[in-house]
DNA sequence: ATATTCCCCTGGAAGC
DNA sequence: TGCTTCCAGGGGAATA
């Protein structure tokens, strides 16, 4: 589900109902996550706490507490944050839940269960958890540059699309913003890295921010469970060029040429072949 | 060291 | 209608 630009929309639509709240009680539901959850810890960690501030880094949330500790989270690819009622009954697949301080019910959603909550202390504010030092650097960052990604792809051989989606190289990109940003640059995903020039690397850079920027607009890219904190769709999705359009033509080269779907390092794939090289 | 492969898990869509 | 197969926004561990 979420990319950089989802997990910012989620991120900022949490600020307005958890900073400044005190957590009163936490649950959690059967199963787990990514790691199975010690709700005993869990509670003593968060009751009593109050959230001082939100800041997202990569696709992970970090929720920061007033006494230099705080939670690490990461949607997966189907988890989802809600707001609501506390009498209101928890969904099926609601996984773990604060209450808060004033009787609404901060819960966190997880169909497929592959997103974490994660508890981090000491973290300090403007700091991230040790966990993330081997993230590469924010795309919408100045230092992302085309002579950044020029150097991390020189001496290295894999497709291009691979490696703008390895989060140790730049973080943020997953597979529908990566197909829709190499679209914008005229760019085979398939392409080896070591064999992008300079200038390309630069007009890649500058699609990859403005795609991230659009979306992030719009409220990220809902294709089935995405949703946002207030229950919305990200809007993003008939912005796509590619994306899920293998056999439909092509927005820049019209009918004459069909976008076409591969698999690369696991994931599916889209482009076309008029237009990318 | 670096780069693919497999696996975690559930549910919806498509195929037969 | 009902069963089977395939596929999905992520990431980490296990292989080549």
């Amino acid at each position: 589900m979420p990319e950089l630009p989802e997990v910012e929309t989620v991120m900022r639509g949490l600020v307005p109902h958890l900073v400044g709240r005190t957590i009163t009680a936490v649950n959690a539901y059967i199963g787990c996550l990514r790691q199975p959850i010690e709700i005993e810890r869990l509670r003593s960690f968060c009751i009593g706490r109050t959230v001082s501030g939100l800041r997202r880094r990569a696709k992970y949330i970090v929720v920061q507490f007033d006494n230099a500790s705080g939670i690490l989270l990461h949607l997966g690819m189907s988890g989802a944050f809600r707001i609501e009622d506390s009498a209101r009954p928890s969904g099926s697949h609601d996984r773990v839940s604060w209450e808060l301080d004033n009787g609404l019910s901060w819960r966190f959603s997880d169909i497929r269960r592959f997103g974490s909550v994660v508890m981090c202390s000491p973290l300090v504010a403007d700091e991230f958890p040790t966990g993330l030092a081997h993230l590469g650097p924010e795309p919408l960052d100045a230092e992302f540059t085309g002579e950044f990604l020029y150097r991390v792809c020189r001496g290295r051989s894999r497709p291009i699309k691979s490696l703008i989606m390895d989060q140790a190289m730049v973080v943020g990109i997953g597979n529908i913003y990566a197909n829709e940003a190499l679209f914008r640059a005229g760019i085979h995903p398939g392409r080896n890295c070591s064999r992008l020039s300079r200038r390309r690397c630069d007009i890649l850079v500058d699609a990859v921010k403005a795609v991230l920027r659009e979306a992030i607009e719009v409220g990220g890219t809902t294709i089935s469970t995405y949703r946002g904190v207030d229950g919305s769709e990200g809007r993003f999705r008939v912005h796509l060029d590619v994306y899920g359009h293998a056999g439909m033509s092509c927005p820049r080269c019209g009918p004459e040429a069909r976008i076409r779907r591969c698999v690369l390092g696991g994931r599916s794939t889209f482009y076309c072949p008029g237009c990318q090289h």
